[in-house]
DNA sequence: TTCTATAGTGTAGTTAATACACTAAGCTGA
DNA sequence: TCAGCTTAGTGTATTAACTACACTATAGAA
């Protein structure tokens, strides 16, 4: 195997799905592209891997950038290099998805303007190159983790409600769960603790408070 | 995103561990390295990217190359980018896992002596690279997958018998099943069919022949 | 004090997974 | 030819997991 010449290698780059949860909405951070090609266009954040950078360090650095946050869980999604997917040349990217617990995040009102904006996956608009086929891997592999690792208490801030934490899970998996059958399993799952804390919002019986008990590791389950 | 110069691109190779049953054990094939570093050590087959190469399909004709086959199952698996896993600068992999039933193989017995060689995942020499991690990787990828997709039918030939398929489940897994439940389960999974035909092996009663309903496709089930 | 909104709880029924032991049929060799 | 060996093939009872489902509790607002 020996190596080629610098003339003759693809370009490698990276992509990332940040995802977050607001306003009852599973939402995604897209970057506004303010070069050809697809300029103007709506597209992930990512960027070029140099010779001498690793490819996850890059994709962290990149989402560290794009959001001003760290510690964000970050995990490789898959390889895209349809031969066609950057009309200059040769274009490899690496995709990746991270999660954000939305309280640490600030959003500002006038995002758009500076090109940057969290969209909801319902709602998003034209995206550059094949990144909607990125989304939609991206959405389907949180779907499915859900179900066997412990990746939704990332969404979490640190004290929760079991009314946000079924809310968080019936947004990703896009459909209504039944709350006695979903806090059976949540106790059972024994990821999560009660505190001696409860949160009193409108007028009704006020919701105990949870807390993640190892808020940075995610465990496969089962 | 402006695309770097020629200069400043790392290099992007594949790799495939490529399994199949045999003897009763898994195994993968591997590919003396003739070259440094890792002269002469065992490596995964796997092979350079060029700037106009589809990733997938270098892949499949590095994977036809090694077997002499087509039409095989090829999966991507992971891309592997730590800093120094290539001592003579930054090399870039993207690793792909492939399926074979061995009755579409020849195996022949020379193969040490041409460099290539098929050896038991209980017995596999010191490999390059990061090339161990890879052939971890896949297998454990390769054993989940056993419970959520028809992936097994993969090694599969064209008739086989119900303890046939049982060892194959039981090899990957590492770990014996129960015959009835066994049964039960392939029954109801409703991915194999009866034939009239049996076979007759030794001096006991003949096993029953099943065929896969769709041996070319791998599902999702469940 | 009544109304409204969300929090919080248990049980019965169904389905899936497990544990477990004997009979069937062909071949071998005494 | 039949006794013995080897692998093929089958069912049931127990347990665990998942589903469906409806009422009481508590705070604030009117």
């Amino acid at each position: 195997m020996p190596l080629p010449t610098e003339t003759g290698r693809p370009v490698l780059t990276t992509n990332i799905v940040v995802f977050t949860l607001r306003d009852e909405q599973l939402k995604l951070l897209l970057i506004r592209r303010r070069n050809a090609p697809f300029e103007g266009c709506w597209s992930l954040p990512g960027g070029v891997v140099g010779t001498d950078e690793d490819v996850e360090a890059n994709a962290m650095r990149k989402l560290e950038d794009s959001t001003g946050l760290s510690g964000i869980y970050l995990e490789q999604l898959y390889t895209f290099s349809a031969p066609e997917r950057d009309p200059r040349e040769r274009v490899i990217s690496v995709a990746y998805y991270a999660l954000v617990a939305s309280k640490r995040l600030q959003l500002r009102t006038d995002e758009d303007s500076e090109g940057v904006g969290w969209f909801s996956l319902n709602e998003l608009p034209e995206l550059a190159f094949d990144h909607a086929q990125m989304v939609d891997t991206a959405h389907q592999r949180l779907a499915a983790k859900l179900d066997y690792s412990t990746i939704a208490f990332q969404f979490m801030p640190e004290l929760f409600t079991l009314s946000d934490l079924q809310n968080v899970f019936q947004i990703i998996l896009n459909r209504d769960l039944d709350k006695r059958n979903f806090r059976k399993r949540m106790r059972a799952m024994e990821q999560i603790r009660q505190t001696s804390q409860v949160q009193k919002t409108g007028s009704h019986r006020p919701a105990r408070l949870y807390r993640v008990n190892n808020p940075h590791e995610v465990r496969i389950i089962k």
